[in-house]
DNA sequence: CTAGGATCCTGTCAGC
DNA sequence: TGCTGACAGGATCCTA
């Protein structure tokens, strides 16, 4: 999906079009796609846009939030009146006619129409009581983001998951909020740890340069925009590519390593596609 | 309890 | 061209 620094850029994104707005009306084309009763959003004002790890959280002023994860695939696409705003999955649909084939809710606002679109439809939009986000299964599970985690506290959560290969135990949301299969790449690259390394095996300086990657490449991505339309589509009308704006290995195997030369290579850990550099990222230590 | 694989779903791409 | 299998920016469920 979207990660942690796509859906950070879609918040403030959503902050700054349609927070203060009221939803007139709400049309759901795919009925997995949408937890709960629609009644609760219409004729209703946003009042705050939130993020917790991978999770978009729209608080509404009746005291209901809208929870939305966009899992694998999903993308949010905001046509207003004055400004439009496409962030999550990279696809045509950024730029297409909508709704499209995979549109599978749509939210009309007072100053434009939101669209939620999703391809696989392995994410949702949820309804809750706002007092009730925290109870969430997903929420209440949830470990802190990167940049609230202590040193301490990240090791601690790591050591659960001693003879895991150490990939498997970042993307764990229980661990640290937030990392997905590319961020996980890259911080793994920046600390110079190969992805099937036992997490035990690790010693506390590596968990250290691990934790100061994962801060490291998500605030690059942030700063750089993320997934959105700017990057999707540049301004002379060209096709974008922004994971290349910060991305050293994710979705780079053939090219040469940017700090040795080496070639990078495309592997298997925890059953995702990783990347990596062999010679920067030694199995055995 | 953890670890690892299957699973949800649609679409694309490589290989025959 | 048509088919087939592998794979995909995620998380959960099931089994060992």
């Amino acid at each position: 999906m979207p990660e942690l620094p796509e859906v950070e850029t879609i918040r403030r994104g959503l902050e700054k079009t349609i927070k203060t707005y009221r939803i007139t009306n709400v049309k759901i084309l795919c009925e997995k796609s949408f937890v709960g009763p629609k009644t609760l959003v219409k004729n209703q004002k946003i009042i705050d846009v939130r993020r917790k790890g991978k999770a978009l959280l729209i608080d509404l002023e009746n005291g209901v939030t809208m929870m939305i994860h966009l899992r694998m695939t999903g993308q949010l696409i905001f046509r207003g009146n004055k400004e439009i705003f496409a962030g999550g999955h990279p696809t045509d649909s950024f730029i297409n006619e909508l709704p499209d084939k995979q549109t599978r809710a749509i939210f009309e606002l007072e100053n434009g129409v939101l669209y939620f679109n999703d391809q696989r439809k392995f994410g949702f939009v949820k309804i809750l009581e706002t007092s009730e986000v925290e109870n969430d299964d997903f929420i209440k599970k949830l470990a802190k983001e990167p940049w609230d985690i202590s040193f301490e506290e990240f090791k601690e959560n790591l050591m659960h998951h001693k003879t895991a290969p150490i990939k498997a135990t970042i993307l764990d949301q229980k661990v640290i909020a937030g990392i997905g299969n590319i961020y996980a790449d890259e911080a793994l690259f920046y600390a110079k740890i190969h992805p099937k390394r036992e997490t035990g095996s690790l010693t506390g300086n590596e968990i250290k340069e691990l934790l100061e990657g994962v801060r490291t490449v998500m605030q690059a991505s942030i700063d750089s925009g993320g997934s959105t339309m700017k990057t999707y589509v540049k301004a002379d009308g060209t096709k974008g590519d922004y994971l290349r704006l910060f991305a050293k290995v994710f979705r780079r195997e053939g090219e040469p390593c940017e700090r040795c030369g080496g070639e990078i290579i495309k592997i298997r850990v925890a059953g995702r596609g990783t990347h990596i550099c062999p010679s920067c990222q030694k199995e055995e230590k």
